[in-house]
DNA sequence: GAGTGGTCTAGACCACCCT
DNA sequence: GGGTGGTCTAGACCACTCG
């Protein structure tokens, strides 16, 4: 429903320039690797002053779709979700010593039926089920168990190992061609289960800090939720406020 | 030595006067309860075009310092901080009935030495020690101990009682002059100590989320340390990815 | 050097608030 | 009705990128 938004005409003009850009974005009329048209072009072709096509462009460039680069003209930026669940822990050794690339195993992918809670959210009992253990440097951090849509995601569960890297994101772009635009994580406490400890190396009854996401794509559809659980004294977050 | 930024007349237009009105902002010649002057007013002032009035106010809006109403004016944002410990701990009863209003006990107010960290960032030993119980419907959720530089709140520790309300940075902002305009929270786990345990009603040893702020005035100085600790159990964060 | 985004102008009209 | 911010125009020149 939220796909057949007519763009109301007593909409001001950068607001419907703004989804009709959206739109376009979100069919993959363009692609990161070349600029869309000018601001000058885009002018002409809906017929407003570029001033009017800065505004609609602002806009998109703070939502996160857009890139601009002077000079060289603006671009729809490239997904780039790094590992965002890592922000949560602190991503350097003990000794302050550079930062290590997070790895990730994949211990499972299947299709099955959604538990309550990710059936709510992405409206289907129909899912894959992906269960993941993420480690820094061999120590595991965080076990996550992933739900997405079977409709949208047919076949994930037959791809190649080799295809699978250590970032699922950019793996729904290129293979579904699904972007991940927007997510919310909630955090709370509680205790490792005896097979959470096992896969943490921590004991069972440990505190942990579990991170429930839900993802969105660009038409803001939900598209995958999952649960992930750290050892709670190695959780930490920095929060800005203004 | 933030103060002394020179405005260097080869920054842009709009920059040089987001600056100046900033300064302006910081030494009170506007206060919240009268607009500032109208964008075509700061035009002739500063000899810019309206567009670029805009633009300079556009970034304040953002900053969080000013408010624009339509057909009304642009004002000082007054300072807003509501309660925010408390969005890590759900406002709403048990049952989701309506929210209650956050209560506020002071235990303690003195003249004191500051702790390393709080010393380190506030970059003085003299402080004053603040000590609060902070409650929902008479059940404590929050133990704080604040330390605010001694020199810039002088006086604080002997405010009379009526003076304290349940929130402190308003009464910064109405007794010292200093706005609070930002701060970083950092958020870990630990477990409570007997003291903290009595407070909060809960058991020695018990899990806790423990938050660590620090606050900034206009002039990114920072004014206030703070460590506060609430039941892990009842800890709750919604965090948003773009 | 051609083309792009970044800044800026000097207006106009509209939507909204207040008295 | 008078004043405010919100939208919009049709340009101009500058800073930057890239072939």
């Amino acid at each position: 429903m939220d796909r057949l938004k007519a763009i109301d005409a007593r909409l001001p003009a950068y607001v419907r320039l703004r989804d009709t850009l959206t739109a376009r974005i979100a069919e993959g009329e363009w692609t990161p690797d070349q600029p869309i048209p000018s601001e000058a072009r885009l002018a002409k072709e809906f017929d407003v002053s570029i001033g009017t096509v800065r505004k609609a462009v602002d806009g998109l460039v703070e939502e996160g779709l857009l890139e601009r680069r002077q000079g060289s003209g603006t671009r729809v930026r490239a997904p780039s979700f790094n590992a965002t669940l890592f922000r949560f822990f602190p991503i350097r050794e003990k000794d302050g010593a550079p930062l290590s690339i997070p790895s990730s195993h994949i211990l499972l992918r299947s299709i099955t039926e959604a538990p309550d809670e990710a059936a709510r959210v992405l409206g289907t009992r129909e899912v894959i089920k992906i269960v993941r253990l993420r480690s820094l440097s061999d120590q595991p951090v965080l076990f996550e168990e992933i739900y997405i849509p079977a409709r949208r995601f047919a076949g994930f569960e037959t791809l190649p190992e080799a295809a699978l890297g250590p970032l699922l994101y950019p793996l729904y772009f290129e293979h579904f061609g699904i972007m991940v635009k927007h997510a919310t994580d909630e955090v709370s406490f509680g205790w490792a289960s005896e097979r959470v400890a096992q896969q943490l190396r921590i004991k069972p009854g440990d505190p942990l800090a579990v991170i429930k996401r839900t993802a969105f794509d660009i038409e803001n559809t939900p598209i995958e939720w999952r649960i992930a659980s750290g050892s709670a004294t190695e959780f930490r977050y920095r929060s800005e406020i203004n």
